[in-house]
This record gives structure tokens, sequence and C-alpha cells, in this order.
DNA sequence: CAACGCATTTTGGTATACCAAATCAAAAAT
DNA sequence: ATTTTTGATTTGGTATACCAAAATGCGTTG
């Protein structure tokens, strides 16, 4: 990870296709046939075949038995069920992390989640929903456990479209940075227990932000131009 | 051969790598040729690379770039934070399904461990072994998360080789009976709190089995050959 | 007009051929 | 004898061609 050297064809495929789908360019529910995609970006199908696997292994295409590969479309309780495990990988890496994390890692979670609440307001939802999901991402990392990391990552990924609407919700915002606050002081007294309760506080507000989005507009539709392409360090 | 008919070859040469991983026919460490194997198995190579990557993603062979794919060797840490995530996970499912899981679930799941119990001593390890697994994927099933559940067989490929030969332990077989009734029990009493303790602590009974193994033979040794093809009901 | 059936087409699955990067080894230069 | 270079070979990455199953649409038939 790290570093974006897009080694294999493949893997920049994934990526663009990625951004499509999460970007909202590539409508839930719509069908992605490998020949059609691989000739209007030049590429032959093998490469794209590849990339239709991974992301359909990463749970963002749907795929069927001799039929097109589809967007994901999450229902409200898919999306639930992913937050459950989003949530307890979360409590997971917080209850390592509390254990395990270097004092620069504390210092550069403390930093980033400060930069968040100067820079709140000033800056516009999209940079604000990346700094959110960095913000996670360190503290998972301070867990020490790659297996854990790659799998959180994953989830991250596949709740990144749901995830980026409740951001967009300006109410929610505050409560973001109140309860990110909440985590990072638990990081710091090390204290397994209160990082554990405050992160699920966190993702529970999340689930419940999610479902008022469902019920005005169930199918969550695109996301607007002027959202730009999302950069995690990683693969988005 | 199985259950359910395999549909893609790719899927077919994938199953039966795993096999051949998980029993020990190719060793850990040992590089895996696309070419090679596609032609010893005669097929082309293109089914056996996306098997390949489909292991891959399981964790069950490492990608290096412009290099032969090759088994791998997880180190005991490896091992150890692989098996922190597990414990989460099935955490989680026994969490929920202590109020989701239907009476006719528990109530299997209670067979399925008499059954174990009964017939512990008068079957080979490899079938007790199995029968550990398949209670532990009942618990994760009756959480009603298909992310869940997916996410927890994944991990449970992962550990197939560990958790083997940890069951080979004689005097684990005993604990592990115990611990199992203590999970059931908790689950019929819909504890909660019970049920999460009962499994972390059966999995850290994992893992310091798997770490006394380590140190007598820090390599895994193949699996002796009268170790017959395991069956999950899924994949393996 | 409806239902069935056959042919066309679309789509994914598989095989094969070609290419470029990396490796390894042998030979040449110092 | 050691190092360097270079060419042969191995290996994965990509393109293309072919095949079979499934969907689709149209025409026939009741």
């Amino acid at each position: 990870m790290g570093t974006m050297t897009e080694n294999t064809l493949a893997e920049t495929l994934a990526n663009q296709l990625r951004r499509d789908i999460l970007r909202g360019k590539l409508a839930p529910g719509a069908p992605v046939k490998e020949r059609d995609h691989a000739a209007e970006l030049s590429v032959s199908r093998t490469p794209m075949r590849e990339a239709i696997r991974i992301l359909a292994k990463e749970g963002l295409l749907i795929l069927r038995p001799s039929r097109s590969p589809i967007v994901a479309a999450p229902s409200l309780e898919e999306i639930t069920n992913a937050i459950d495990v989003l949530a307890a990988l979360e409590a997971l890496s917080g209850e390592l992390a509390c254990d395990r994390a270097t004092e620069d890692e504390i210092a550069e979670i403390r930093v980033q989640q400060q930069r968040m609440a100067e820079l709140y307001g000033k800056i516009d939802r999209i940079e604000l929903f990346e700094m959110d999901m960095r913000i996670h991402s360190l503290i998972v990392a301070a867990s020490h456990n790659p297996a854990l990391q790659e799998t959180h990552q994953a989830y991250l990924q596949r709740l990144w479209r749901a995830r980026y609407l409740s951001a967009s919700r300006k109410d929610s915002r505050e409560r973001v940075l109140r309860q990110h606050g909440e985590i990072v002081e638990a990081l710091e007294a090390r204290d397994a227990t209160a990082i554990k309760a405050a992160i699920h506080a966190h993702l529970e507000a999340l689930v419940s932000n999610i479902r008022e989005h469902f019920s005005s507009d169930p199918q969550f539709g695109p996301v607007p131009a002027w959202a730009e392409a999302p950069r995690t360090d990683n693969t988005i």
C-alpha cells in the first residue's frame, strides 16, 4: 500500500472502476460488461476481467453466473450489517492500539483530529470526509495488525458511498468532530473500554444517519459532479 | 464432486489448489507457477491465473511483482493477528446470534455440539476438527449477517492449517469440548456477555496451543498423507 | 391473440499467442 | 580470481480468437 505505483493494468482498471462506482458515475444496479468497458478504454478483456473480479471480491460488484456483473446496490439492511462488522473491527483496532500504539502514532492521530477540527467549515465536505476516513485508518494502523488493517480497508471501501452521503449532512458533522475527540482522548489515556464505547457510539450514529437518508431516498442517487475524486493514500 | 456444482473452471482449480495447500501437498513457501500448474492439469493459463488470484485474496498465496506466487508461510505473529480478528468476528457473531438466532438454529447448534461430544474418541481427528469448524460456522450463520459470515469464512480458510495442527493435540480436544459447551449454553441463555467471554477464552486457548506448536516446529511441516480432504459444505 | 419454439445475438469462459521485464548463467574483461 | 556484461530463458502481463450457454426476438402455430 502507500505510494500509488500502479503495477499492473488490471489494478489500474480496478482503481478507475472503483472511482467511477464510488462517485456514482456508474449507478448502483448498472451492468458492467467486460467487453464493452474494455473496448471503451482500449484495453483487452483479460485485465478488465481481472479488475472486475477484484471489485467483486471487495463487494462493489455483484457477479452472477452467465450474466453481466452489476454495480452493487446494497440495501439498508446490508449496509447496516457491514457497519456492524466495521464497528467490531474498529473496536478491536482501538483496543489493540491502546496497548500497542507508539506515542508518535497517537500524537499523529491527535494532530489529524485537531486539524480536522480547525479546518471544519473552511473546507468542502469531500475533504472533510477524507480526513474522517484518514483518522479511522490511522487508528487501525496503530493496532499493528496488518490483517485487521486489510480487512478494515475492504469494509471502508464497501461503505464508502454510504458514508460519503452521510457525511454531507451538515448537522452530523459537528457530532463527528465531538465523537472523534472522545475516541482520541480514550486512546491517549490508553483506555480500551472507553475507546470501544466511543467507537461504537460513533458508528451507531452513522447507522442512524444512513437510516434517515434511506427513508427519504431509498436508492441513494448518484454523487453530484462537483464531488472530486477521493484519495485515501490507498486504492480509491 | 462436492454438494454444489462447481460453476467455472477457475473455481474448481481454486478449490483444488486450496486443498493441496491446506493439506500440505504444497508446502508453505513453495512457488506456484501458473504455467507449470496449468500444464500439469491440462488447462490453460487463464483460469489457473484466476484461481491463483482468488487464493491470493484469501491470503493463502502471496503475490509478488514479476515473481512466482508462493504458498503463504504465516509467521506466529501473523497467525496470532489473524486469530485476533477471527475472535472479534466470532464475538460479534455470538452477540448478534444471542438476539437474532431462531430457536431452531440454537437447537441445531446444540445437536451438533452434543454429537461432537458423543463421537469424541470414536472418530478420527480430522472429522472431529471438521465438526469443530462446523459449529463455529453455525454460530456465525445464526448472526444473520451475510457480510460477517463471508469475512469469517475467509479467516477460517486462512487459519485452516494452523487450526488443523492445533486440533491434532490430544490434550486440547477435551478443552475444546468443554469450551464449546460453554458457548452453546451462553447462546441458549441468550447471554451476549457470556458468549463473548466464552468465545474469547476458546480462541485464546487456540493461540497458546499454536504458540506451543511453533516453539517445537516453527515451520509447521506438511500434513501427513492419511489426512483426507476436508469438506466444509463450502469451498474447501 | 397467446404460447411455444427456433435462430440469432449477446455474454462470459477458456485457450493460445505474443510481449516485456526480471533472472540466471556463462563468458569476457580487468 | 573477481567483476561486469550480455544473451538466453523463465515468468508474469496483455491481446486476441474461439466456444458454449443463456438471453432475446421473431416467426410460426395452436
